[in-house]
RNA sequence: GCCACCGUAGCUCAGAUGGCAGAGCACCUCACUCGUAAUGAGGAUGUCCGCGGUUCGAUUCCGCGCGGUGGCUCCA
């Protein structure tokens, strides 16, 4: 017998005797309520199976299932579940990695042919079998010498590959019935605990992420700890896909695409040309009320120039060439080298900088057709595109002016942000000194200014490092938008240069960046973030006017002159159709305020403003209207 | 680019072991002049994404393109 002291974290310990201690007993002993919701537990601050043995001093934590990762440890245990489902079903069939993802798990295979949609019905059955055989996940550790001759047994080189990599003395494996896998663990207990899951999709995907290795065969599902939670993340999916801007930008006449036009390029219909043009005019005037300075270069350049600045070495293959009396022209793909030709026009002196160059600049980048989707990812788009460029000393001012930039833009957008920042990557150019003053730089305005962020090691550009602004779409998915970078590259290679205080050229610095990003992907991820409901300073169409009777047309068309008179962006619709349709279809175009006129407004000259939410203002003059809508805009809501 | 799924009327979608292609909405005509999410009646609507192949016959089966969606990779 052995003398255990145990206690719940935060709680007054307990003494107890005996051969062995599993958690499970630990957290029976010690009375902790809901056992059948606890999956496992945290010893010591690491969590483990509850029925592994506790150590004599132990401080636990029970496991809740709903917990965060309560619900990673039933999806991990999923995902095993559908490993050895696949492997009863498709003899042959390799397993891979399996692991837990937000609301869900996937598991990659290799198998002779890839999986498809409709094998996923007969895996979810055989998925249930094993749930309702209830078998217990045992742990067991080997060497790795020992799992490896394990493994090739089954014919399992990918696990084989794995071990061999990890390069452990030892490796822990989890057997349920008769399918063992590598895993570090923790799992649930048995199978059964398994109450809520769906297998959703298929895709295909690399072997360790790499595209010259296999493609993989994946298995995508989601699990939760009960059915009802199951049920509401299934219709918030289902919500959120009513949300989706491609549906949303047909059905609100924003924009298109063709199959005769080609893929990624998007035409902009009268409401989303309307919407295109208010966000430019804004971003020309917050552009201008910090002290930028209007640009507009041509849409192509001669492709020496683009050898010049090092794009045809590193970013030909993205590039559309064309060709104009036997002289090559690259199409661009971004819009510095206009901006750099600027700032060498003429000699620059210190007291000149920084020099803030803003162009809504058109770019057309060949992306790969897999990546392409909506709005969100193009290959025709507008950049509100900067190039700042400063004295080194300049650098931490002129990054804290532009995050300062960014955050005002998407509070008025009521948009939540994460920022990443990327340091040098593996291939790059530039001294390791420039790097660390530059990502320094980053850093310290960020930290400087209290904000979160996330550090990706080398995933910086080639030139240099930068902070990237991310939004997140109806589905959660993330897309950069904003985005700063320092550059060494192009002021070094265009040779920039400025006058200092001791009658010097030093070499400037750069910065590139966008804060909406792409017009395009903003608008996608806009109308997803409003469903479609505009605020009344960006919306299309502000006000329509909504006559109850043909006797109501002239003096709805004196309301629609007045208001279209005083800038207000309005529409009729005289038609003679029921007051309930015209309501109806003015609602389902989101349109924020009807302007009902009936014989009453006509008579009292005036209108009865009725808002999306369905609720009626009073009835007011054609003035207050203007005021109301003014007032809205002036306030960006 | 890679893997899977998808493409039928302007829109949303149904359809057939391979045999003249359907519904609702929208559209057009007529009636109704109407007060806050669909007035009624009638009418017209198709290269079933494209090109080849198999077949007596292909929108349906096969191949190749084009386009879309979900992933992977990429995203300077």
């Amino acid at each position: 017998m052995k003398s255990f002291r145990i206690a719940i974290k935060g709680q007054p310990a307990k003494d107890i005797e005996a051969e062995n201690l599993s958690g499970l007993e630990a957290l029976q002993y010690l009375d902790v309520k809901g056992l059948d919701k606890v999956v496992a537990v945290r010893v010591n601050g690491g969590s483990q199976d509850l029925l592994a043995p506790v150590g004599t001093e132990s401080e636990l934590e029970p496991v809740f299932i709903e917990s965060d990762d309560g619900l990673k440890i039933l999806r991990h245990s999923t995902s095993h579940v559908l490993a050895m489902a696949v492997k009863a079903l498709f003899p042959g069939v390799q397993v891979t990695i399996g692991p837990s993802i937000e609301n869900g798990f996937y598991y990659d295979f290799d198998y002779e042919r890839p999986f498809r949609d409709n094998d996923l019905p007969k895996i979810e059955e055989n998925m249930k079998e094993i749930i309702k055989a209830n078998l217990p996940f045992k742990r067991e550790e080997m060497t790795s010498r020992e799992a490896i001759d394990l493994f090739k047994s089954q014919g399992e080189s990918y696990k084989v590959e794995i071990i061999d990599d990890l390069g452990e003395e030892s490796v822990s494996v989890y057997t349920q019935g008769s399918f063992t896998d590598l895993c570090r663990g923790p799992h649930l207990p048995s199978t059964g605990r398994i109450k809520a899951f769906k297998l959703t999709h298929v895709a295909g995907a690399y072997w360790r992420g790499d595209e010259k290795k296999a493609m993989l065969s994946r298995i995508y599902g989601v699990a939760f700890a009960d059915k009802k939670a199951l049920k509401g993340h299934l219709n918030r999916l289902e919500e959120a896909r009513k949300r989706d801007h491609v549906k949303l930008g047909k059905q609100l006449g924003i924009f298109s695409t063709y199959e005769e036009i080609g893929a990624g390029m998007i035409v902009w219909h009268p409401k989303g040309g309307m919407l295109r043009h208010l966000l430019e005019e804004f971003e020309i005037k917050e552009h201008l009320k910090r002290g930028y300075e209007l640009v507009k270069g041509p849409l192509i350049l001669k492709t020496e120039l683009w050898e010049k600045s090092g794009h045809f070495e590193n970013y030909r293959e993205n590039m559309y060439f064309t060709e104009i009396d036997k002289q090559s022209y690259g199409i661009k793909p971004m819009n510095c080298l206009s901006h750099m030709l600027i700032y060498k026009s003429g000699i620059k002196s210190y007291r000149d900088l920084p020099k803030r160059y803003f162009e809504l600049g058109l770019v057309h980048r060949h992306e790969r057709s897999g990546v392409l989707r909506g709005l969100l990812r193009v290959r025709e788009f507008t950049q509100d595109d900067a190039h700042i460029i400063c004295t080194p000393e300049q650098l931490d001012g002129e990054i804290k002016g532009v995050l300062a930039f960014v955050k005002d833009v998407m509070e008025i957008f009521q948009f939540s942000y994460e920022l990443e920042v990327s340091t040098k990557p593996e291939k790059s150019i530039g001294s390791d000194e420039d790097w660390n003053q530059a990502t320094d730089a980053l850093i310290k305005a960020m930290d400087d200014n209290d904000l979160e962020y996330q550090v990706n090691e080398g995933d910086g550009a080639f030139y240099g490092p930068k902070i990237d602004v991310k939004l997140r779409d109806a589905l959660d998915r993330k897309w950069q938008c904003a985005t700063i970078q320092c550059d060494f590259t192009l002021p070094e290679r265009f040779d920039l240069s400025y006058i200092d205080k001791d009658g010097q050229k030093h070499r400037p610095v750069m910065i590139h960046r966008v804060i909406l990003g792409a017009l395009e992907r903003f608008i996608g991820v806009l109308i997803e973030h409003y469903a479609g409901a505009f605020p009344v300073w960006i919306s299309p169409v502000q006000a329509m006017i909504l006559t109850v009777t043909d006797r109501n047309i002239p003096y709805g068309k004196k309301v629609l002159e007045t208001l279209r008179g005083s800038d207000i962006r309005v529409e009729a619709d005289f038609r003679n159709e029921k007051l309930g349709l015209k309501v109806r279809e003015a609602q389902m175009q989101k349109i924020p305020y009807m302007l009902i006129i009936g014989d009453r407004e006509s008579e009292k000259e005036g209108v009865t403003p009725r808002l999306r939410s369905g609720k009626n203002l009073p009835f007011m003059t054609e003035r207050e209207f203007i005021d109301l809508i003014n007032e809205d805009c002036r306030q960006r809501r």
